[in-house]
DNA sequence: TAAAAATACTCCATAGGTATTTTAT
DNA sequence: ATAAAATACCTATGGAGTATTTTTA
């Protein structure tokens, strides 16, 4: 389970739309869709349901988005203090 | 930075020692020089100082370490409950 | 001289891209 | 008819291996 996987889950999560996270994440959105899947089968659990034409997040796709929310920021402070 | 690296990182910082670290890791000593390196780059800053013939941690590299000790734990909990 | 880490390569797995197809409004 | 996601396929980067060379107690 890799950082930058979750990291794409979390944007997916917030927006609740591939494509768009896709851009914000400058990546193409086949890729994203990618990993995703590679995070849902590394989990063994789906993260995401189509609704619509868009998607929306599974009960655990909910959970794991709650707790991205406090892990990754202090992943974030961790690197050394960039230079001003 | 990767999950990956953080916890190789993690090993070696507790056992001071990057061949018995590779041993526990299940990978190969010089693999996890690799990686400690790349970790280091991508942070700009040293983790690791020779000492005699082992390694021993910057003060930068205990102030990984310990928080590591928090983040990584948060991060396992992660996973969905394995079955029984 | 022996134990540990670093360097030099080689290889392969996978992250990411483009093109296209499927799904649903 | 159009917007979004999924699938198919290809490529290139870097993670990991083996072999070897420093380093130092």
């Amino acid at each position: 389970m890799e950082l930058q996987k979750l990291r794409y889950f979390y944007k997916v999560a917030c927006l609740e739309h591939v494509t768009k996270a896709a851009e914000d994440l400058n990546i193409a959105q086949p890729a994203l869709t990618q990993a995703i899947k590679s995070l849902e089968e590394e989990l063994d659990v789906p993260l995401l349901v189509k609704r619509g034409r868009n998607i929306a997040l599974t009960e655990y796709g909910v959970y794991l988005k709650n707790k991205l929310e406090v892990i990754l920021p202090q992943i974030d402070a961790i690197a050394p203090s960039s230079p001003c």
